[in-house]
RNA sequence: GGAGGUAUGGUGUAGUGGAUAGCAUCAGGGAUUUCGAAUCCCUGGACCCCGGUUCGAAUCCGGGUACCUCCGCCA
């Protein structure tokens, strides 16, 4: 309730002055009232006793007293050492009649300012389909976008691609030496390769990464094998053109096929660049010769080359090797480079990582720290897991994010169908789509990304209570309104700019809808700027479920009238809902 | 062993110093001839343990316990 403080502080700064109170202090404990009932904000009094020598009871009535009058403060009430203050109801709804709330025409025009925001996520080995262990990544990532987006910002989304790695070389062995039968051969006895995503490279191809993978540990030449592999990355590293060209060969499918995935979930990004970049560009080996300058440098017996960064606080093992004893860089040097490279290109730099990484990021900081360089902002998150256990591709104990949508889209189908007999199939299964895949979002965003999360097929298809489909269903409804308005014949361009007279009295369901509807911004500047979605996330359900006790209360068609005022806040909480669906990846359909 | 994270009803979670701890699910009961029943209302049930700081602690500090992650010249 920013735009409430803002009039009451100084009100309050009055009253409280000459009363006695001396610090300023109490602006950080006018806080917004716990208890719905009891007011908007509230400020508690029991500091103040020990100065004035009253009792907070007295105090707090005292202040209700001498409070001035205003038309934005409804009621103001003392209990219990707390003064409470309501807003004034018509005032909140002259408010968001006035467009005070309406953050969501931000959404798609040209930001607010010049801010230049780039976000890293995702960036996942392409080396075989994208499953829900990655899943959180890529949803709080894109998410986090949305809402920068949707806040003003200009953002850039980034997917760095791991194009020279062991795995990739694997699975470029793997597809030069391996023959489908070969491969089918090897792995006999698991699980076969989904019928559905015959064809699809992502799964395709790991097959043959799988395979080679059981043919590392078991074939009798496995070390001409090992030794051919590591041949290939070593080159690589080295900025070998024909062999990167091979893994690029081999990987580039397999990403695209993720890519469909990720599309599916209305994921996309705007820039991809390639960790072999900074090796043949030659950034890898100025910065390297650059760290041999620094006196925290150090080298090892066989030549590998390491920073010590104990030096600088690091606790545990310190030394930060950058370089090996053959001279090749490390993932983590290509990483710095990488960092210098995107710093030049934004103001402002957020990585999405999984707590894996933190030791690592940890490591690049104080590096960047070193070379005089800003440090990102992270947003790290715990992993997904199943409920037996962590995910594995190489246990078999994965679940894919193509079989999950798939799966949701079905069931969300099922629903559609059941309660709508009357739409096409082309429609139930448009609908099922935009329900599924949302569903599936929405399940993963709604938490606190530092959190622990076991993945359960039931809970990431439920349509109902906290879940996107609730959502999508109030906005729904709201649409489906203005439609019973069109067919009844009203003009509803007129009707949403008409001047409508604010209502003297007003049900319960609605003043809840015009208080969810004005800290709505309050709580997207929030979780963007403490990198917290799932902030909004709980916002947006109340948004909902707002709505629906408005719609219970407030009629906006009855016998064919219209009621101008309710049908104007219909429209703007629809909006405010379609807007902030998007800014979380919610599909905004506007009949289900 | 060291470093980091997490711990809230049966289950999943919100809550970064203020009141009667919010939501969903679950269990039980109820509403609805109405602008859409993926809705709404009622009842039930929780802050890991022990100390400390504070007028006031789920929240901050210290110490336990449990779970997760990391501690590669892998990526």
């Amino acid at each position: 309730m920013q735009m409430l403080r803002e009039i009451l502080e100084p009100l309050l700064d009055e009253v409280l002055k000459s009363i006695g109170v001396t610090n300023a202090h109490w602006r950080s404990m006018l806080v917004r009232s716990r208890e719905h009932d009891q007011g908007d904000l509230s400020l508690p009094c029991f500091p103040f006793a020990k100065e004035l020598g009253k009792s907070p009871i007295e105090i707090a009535q005292q202040i209700a007293e001498s409070l001035e009058a205003h038309f934005a403060i409804g009621e103001v009430n003392a209990v219990a050492g707390y003064l409470n203050i309501k807003a004034n109801p018509t005032w909140l709804a002259q408010q968001v009649m006035d467009d005070a709330i309406r953050i969501g025409d931000a959404f798609g025009k040209k930001p607010a300012n010049n801010t230049h925001i780039l976000i890293e996520h995702t960036s996942a080995n392409p080396n075989g389909p994208f499953h829900v262990g990655r899943a959180r990544n890529a949803i709080l990532g894109d998410t986090l976008v949305r809402l920068h987006r949707l806040f003003g910002n200009n953002v850039r989304a980034e997917y760095y691609v791991d194009d020279m790695g062991k795995q990739v070389g694997v699975l470029a062995w793997a597809l030069k030496h391996l023959s489908k039968e070969e491969v089918e051969q090897t792995l006999v006895g698991r699980e076969p390769i989904n019928e559905k995503w015959q064809g699809k490279a992502d799964h395709e191809r790991v097959r043959w990464y799988q395979a080679a993978q059981a043919i590392r540990q078991e074939r009798s030449d496995k070390e001409d094998i090992e030794a051919e592999i590591g041949r290939m990355v070593h080159a690589s590293e080295h900025g070998d053109e024909e062999v990167l060209q091979a893994f690029q060969d081999a990987y580039q499918p397999v990403l695209d096929g993720m890519l469909e995935t990720l599309k599916r979930l209305g994921i996309d990004f705007n820039t991809f660049t390639k960790e072999s970049m900074f090796v043949t560009n030659g950034d890898v080996s100025k910065l390297m010769e650059k760290f041999k300058t620094f006196e925290i440098h150090g080298t090892a017996d066989n030549g590998a080359e390491f920073l010590d960064l104990g030096a600088r606080g690091l606790k545990g093992k310190t030394e930060f090797f950058f370089r090996r004893g053959d001279g090749s860089s490390l993932y983590a040097t290509r990483d710095i480079a990488y960092h210098i490279w995107k710093w030049n290109q934004c103001d402002q730099l957020i990585n999405v990582l999984g707590e894996d990484h933190k030791l690592q990021a940890k490591q690049v900081g104080m590096t960047l720290t070193e070379l005089g360089e800003k440090i990102p902002d992270v947003l790290f998150y715990s992993f997904i897991k199943l409920p037996e256990g962590k995910m594995s591709t190489r246990k078999g104990n994965v679940v894919y994010m193509d079989d999950l949508l798939e799966e949701a889209q079905a069931q969300a189908a099922a629903v559609v169908g059941e309660i709508h007999p009357d739409y096409s199939p082309e429609m139930v299964s448009e609908i099922a789509e935009a329900a599924g895949t949302s569903a599936v979002r929405f399940n993963i965003i709604k938490v606190s990304p530092d959190k622990g999360f076991t993945f359960r097929w039931e809970e990431a298809l439920a349509f109902e209570g906290g879940s996107a489909p609730f959502i999508m269903y109030s906005h729904a409804r709201a649409c489906s309104i203005a439609r019973k308005c069109a067919a009844a014949g009203i003009d509803l361009g007129a009707a949403v700019d008409s001047s409508s007279e604010l209502p003297s009295s007003m049900p319960k369901g609605m003043v809840e809808l015009l208080r969810t509807m004005c800290v709505h911004q309050d709580v997207l500047s929030k979780a963007v700027n403490d990198r917290r979605p799932h902030l909004f996330a709980n916002q947006l359900l109340q948004l909902a479920t707002s709505f629906n006790a408005f719609y219970r209360d407030c009629m906006i068609l009855q016998d064919g009238e219209l009621n101008v005022f309710n049908f104007q806040l219909s429209e703007l909480a629809r909006n405010l809902m379609r807007t902030s669906m998007q800014g979380l990846g919610i599909v905004p359909v506007e009949q289900m």
